[in-house]
DNA sequence: CTGTATCCCAGCGGATACTG
DNA sequence: CAGTATCCGCTGGGATACAG
C-alpha cells in the first residue's frame, strides 16, 4: 500500500492506495466526478437546473430565462428527465388544456451545494460585481460552499485523504 | 420589486427582484455560474484540477493519470495557467536540465468545495461502488459538501434567497 | 521527458422552419 | 404555448507525427 504524502508548501490531498495509473483507476470503476460531468457537465444542463432552483417550471419560462435556443432546451430537458434530475409533470389549469411542468427531483435538488460552489467561485476572482447573488433568507449573508465530513467536522483541504475504496 | 415565493411542495429558492428575463439578467453582468463554467466547465479542466489535488505535478503524470491525450492536456494546462488556476514553475533536479511543474494557485485550490460536490454527487444515485473516495484524515468519515452563509449558519435549500445585487 | 502541430470526428449550441 | 426536425458552425477531445 503506497502512501504518498504531499503536504507542505503546496498543500494537496494525502493519497492512500495505488491509483497513479489510469488502468487502476478505470478498474476501480472510474471516477465519480467524471460521472457527474457526463450529466451536468454542459452549460445548458446547469443553466436549466439553475432556473429550476429559481422557480422556473414552464418550458417557455425556462427558455426565456436561460436564453437557450428552444431546440437546445428541449433536448437537454429530455435528457435531464431521463437522467432523473427533473420530472415532467402534467397539470391543468381549469378551462385550458393539459400542460406540463418541469420540477427538480430529489436528485436534482441534491445539486444545491454544487450550484452554490459554482456561483461563488465565479464571483471571486474577477472584480465583476452585480448579477444574482445567493443569500441566507432573513440573515442576508451571502452563501458559501463548505466541506464537512459525515462525522460533522469541518474539513480543510490539508486534512483530506483520497483513497481507493473497496469494491 | 417583485417577490416570488415558490416554497412549498417543491421547494426552491425565494426570488427577490425582477430577473425573469434574459435581458435583465445580461444587463446585470451575467451569471457567476456561467463564468465558472467557461473556465472549469470541461471534462479535461476538472480532471487536471483533480490530479493536481491528488498531488500530480509533472506533465507526464498528469497525462497518464487523467488518461487525456497529450495534446488535450497541453492545451488545457496552458489555459488553466492563463486563467490563473495553475502556475507553471521551473525547477531543477541537480544533474538534469530544467523542468516545469504545474501547481494549483489559491484560485485553483478554491475549487475544493466544487470538487467535493462533484465527487459526492457522482457517488450517490447509481449503486456503483468502488473508485476513489474522499475522507477526513484521521476521522475516516467521507467528505460531504455543505452550504453555509458568511454568518456561519447552515443554510438549507428552503432558506435560500436569490436576489439581484446592486451594481 | 515535455511538449507542439495537424488532421479528424462527435457533440454542443444556435437559426430556421414547421406542428399540435 | 410547447415543443420537434433539420441543418450548420464551433470547440472539445483523440490519433498521429514530430521536436527540444
Amino acid at each position: 500500500m503506497e502512501r504518498v504524502d504531499l503536504q507542505g508548501e503546496d498543500t494537496v490531498f494525502t493519497r492512500t492506495g495505488d491509483f497513479a495509473d489510469r488502468d487502476a483507476f478505470t478498474a476501480a470503476g472510474w471516477c465519480a466526478m467524471e460521472r457527474s460531468l457526463e450529466v451536468v457537465g454542459t452549460r445548458s444542463a446547469m443553466m436549466l437546473v439553475r432556473e429550476a432552483f429559481y422557480g422556473g417550471r414552464r418550458f417557455d419560462d425556462l427558455v426565456r430565462r436561460t436564453g437557450l435556443a428552444e431546440t437546445v432546451a428541449s433536448k437537454r430537458l429530455r435528457q435531464l428527465v431521463a437522467d432523473g434530475l427533473m420530472e415532467r409533470r402534467p397539470y391543468r389549469v381549469p378551462g385550458s388544456r393539459t400542460r406540463h411542468e418541469y420540477v427538480l427531483t430529489d436528485r436534482g435538488r441534491a445539486l444545491f451545494p454544487l450550484f452554490v460552489a459554482l456561483m461563488r467561485w465565479g464571483q471571486t476572482g474577477d472584480g465583476k460585481k452585480g448579477g444574482v447573488e445567493l443569500v441566507h433568507a432573513g440573515c442576508d449573508a451571502p452563501l458559501v460552499p463548505a466541506v464537512r465530513c459525515e462525522a460533522g467536522h469541518d474539513v480543510p483541504i490539508e486534512e483530506t485523504e483520497a483513497r481507493l475504496a473497496a469494491r
